[in-house]
DNA sequence: CCCACCCAAATTGCATACAACATTGCTCAT
DNA sequence: ATGAGCAATGTTGTATGCAATTTGGGTGGG
């Protein structure tokens, strides 16, 4: 007999490697933000084994920055990794457009246009949500590949592309790519894959064109961490 | 006043994340193999604690697999997952080629160059030695764009690459890739940057079609990771 | 003879304790 | 007043101990 849901999910360690994560693209903590091991733990209710081994993996992932002896914090990437990030990031979804073009089931366009619409309702209510479903449309396009580490790259990007729209991007620079998203599907849809790629490098172009000035944040960890902590089911 | 060596390098657990990852590339623990956290500190002469924090790395990485409660083992990627890696790798190097093309400085051309006079001198000596230096042309490529993500992800599908050939390559798939090495170089310094990218995914291409058939390993862990413990300054 | 069950050994999951290091603020001599 | 040195504090680095889970083998019933 098979155990129906063994606990929680995974372990509670990815648990607090998710509440971080979701807490860092949600820019409740924002970029340079400290991250002590015991204040974590104590907002998220686990010992600092667990914050640790979550921070070294968001550290790995680009979003932490884990200076020795000195603490963790969130990375504060500079306009040039900026740069160098994007330009990734346009030879990994390249790839992305090419695998896909023309060979999206019914069943994945469904949940793309789905996706499209819930961007759309996002636009005019919580905009963190809004940045949030603009970054997973890509992620989710990316996992749509069927290959893996594709998947995972894409991911690492687009979570890192949060942090620098964050430091240098403009409020609400995100709300005006819904269309494009749009776009992007009909293209893969039709099965042009020239115009699906150029569709999407010129999207990412167009995100990156829109990174100018700077904003400043601060918050006290454990009230950040609250409710994201019990969305983990942790605490 | 400069600290010259603070301790080491950068901290114990980065050690044994170095020891482990050269013993998995040098197929001294070849794919499939189980990795016991406490047998490991046993043979590093550190405790599990830092053996789990290599590990989480290495399994972010890719290099290892990480099965909650049943223990950590070197990947065993699928022949599909390699398909994937690979495609990847065309996307990234592609970029790498063109990043670099006609852009290399004298001194870079000079370490490339001697890379590859180390690549051929190794050809009829050590096969691990050979088969690290041809992988570390292509990290060593890459982080030469000064893209660091880049360099990054370039390094790990390398890596993962090496055990895509442990697990399914012939024997000494490895040896001919010299002169298309130097090829590549040639075309980058001479800025053609279309015959570079070509060139690259050609060699790539003639990496893959070499996988054919697998063999079996065993070693016992502790004799396997002596001589990386003493390579790092552990024990 | 085979299968289900259960117990023992080994291993991971997690927390806690202590040691090492960095940082801050204070004291004291100049 | 000012800067060097030092003590106090807070934080990270690492080891170890205990609980929880898996695994393999043995035992008894069918």
């Amino acid at each position: 007999m098979r155990r129906l849901e063994k606990k929680g999910n995974g372990g509670r360690a990815q648990a607090v490697h998710r509440a971080l994560k979701r807490a860092i693209l949600d820019q409740a903590l924002g970029p340079g933000v400290k991250l002590p091991e015991d204040s974590i733990g104590e907002g998220l209710g686990v010992s600092r084994t667990l914050v640790r081994e979550a921070l070294v993996r968001l550290s790995e992932e680009g979003l932490v920055e884990l200076r020795p002896n000195r603490g963790a914090a969130v990375a504060t990437p500079s306009l040039e990794e900026g740069q160098d990030l994007f330009s990734t990031r346009f030879a990994l979804e390249r790839l992305v457009t090419e695998t896909l073009s023309g060979r999206l089931t019914t069943a994945q366009q469904m949940q793309l246009k789905e996706h499209i619409a819930a961007e759309e309702a996002a636009r005019s209510g919580d905009s963190s949500a809004s940045i949030r479903l603009a970054g997973e449309f890509h992620t989710l396009l990316a996992s749509m590949t069927g290959n893996a580490t594709l998947a995972r790259f894409v991911n690492e990007l687009v979570s890192r592309s949060s942090l620098i729209l964050a430091l240098y991007g403009r409020p609400h620079s995100s709300e005006c790519a819904v269309s494009e998203h749009h776009e992007i599907l009909g293209a893969l849809v039709a099965g042009d894959q020239k115009r699906a790629a150029n569709l999407m490098i010129h999207h990412l172009e167009s995100i990156t064109t829109r990174a100018v000035l700077p904003r400043d944040r601060h918050a006290d960890i454990r009230d950040a961490l609250s409710s994201y902590a019990a969305s983990e089911g942790l605490g």
